[in-house]
DNA sequence: GCTAGGATCTGTAGTTGCTACAGGAGCAAG
DNA sequence: CTTGCTCCTGTAGCAACTACAGATCCTAGC
């Protein structure tokens, strides 16, 4: 029950934050400012850890920080939408599902083109021909 | 066999690369300088039309503009080396499918966070505890 | 010749999400 | 009291564009 309170450092160690991508969240609004000790240093109690993990564990699934604001605003509401909340997750996972797509389509023609090119310093290069003149 | 030349609107509209673009890629280097009308104006040759379809090709493929730099430097030697061409072209196969798995990972995850919330406004939303007390 | 319009010019600042300083100050241990 | 670590602010840089502002060129119509 001590209400128990960490530097940046400590919070940055706890959540795997950068303190410099700590302060910029701060700066821009997406972590509360702290309050400071007599010296102006930050210091946290665990409402600001749980928030940092909530932020960090959203850009880890690759929400923008304009999502993860989004998000944080409806739990911030006093009854925040759950409806909102899952239609936004699954906006972002149809949007993962898109890249995924591009990438495999990506990969798929670079390997196609590695694979026509055995290496060796030839004129033309199938890989470059393909690059210069498109493929189809 | 006239020598066309056109002006970077029409270079524009041929690439589909968009005109503020291609100064940018002349200012950083990887287009060369085109020759000017009397007036100031750019114009350009096929050669810089079969260039810059080469970039966009391969910035739609993913490469960075450093690695398109590296292939352009390639390509620009006398006689290119193709295993580099080959080397690049498949280390980037491999970052595209290291995306991949990632993007995979996080819409397996979205989607089931996503499954276990059913859309009403409950006061604990299983999305929001999900990204508030980790999953595991 | 004159004018209206489109296309183009330069240069700079904004975007996203950080990261990397520089230069100064707090703070704990020896 | 000095060393060394942590922290502070503020600014500038990264990728790869994009979006202006304000000036200039060029062409077509009258």
């Amino acid at each position: 029950m001590g209400a128990r309170e960490i530097s940046i450092g400590d919070l940055s160690k706890e959540t795997g934050v950068h303190i410099e991508t700590i302060r910029y969240y701060e700066r821009i609004g997406v972590m509360p400012k702290p309050p400071r000790t007599g010296g102006g240093r930050r210091f946290y109690s665990d409402y600001f850890v749980r928030r940092l993990s909530f932020i960090a564990r959203c850009r880890a699934l690759g929400f923008s920080l304009d999502e993860v604001r989004s998000l944080l605003s409806l739990v911030d509401g006093s009854s925040f939408s759950c409806a909102e909340v899952r239609e936004l997750t699954l906006a972002h996972a149809a949007e993962a599902r898109r890249k995924i797509a591009d990438l495999t389509k990506m990969e798929r023609i670079l390997k196609k083109m590695a694979a026509q090119c055995h290496g060796e310093d030839l004129p033309d290069c199938p890989i470059v021909d393909a690059l210069f003149d498109g493929n189809r």
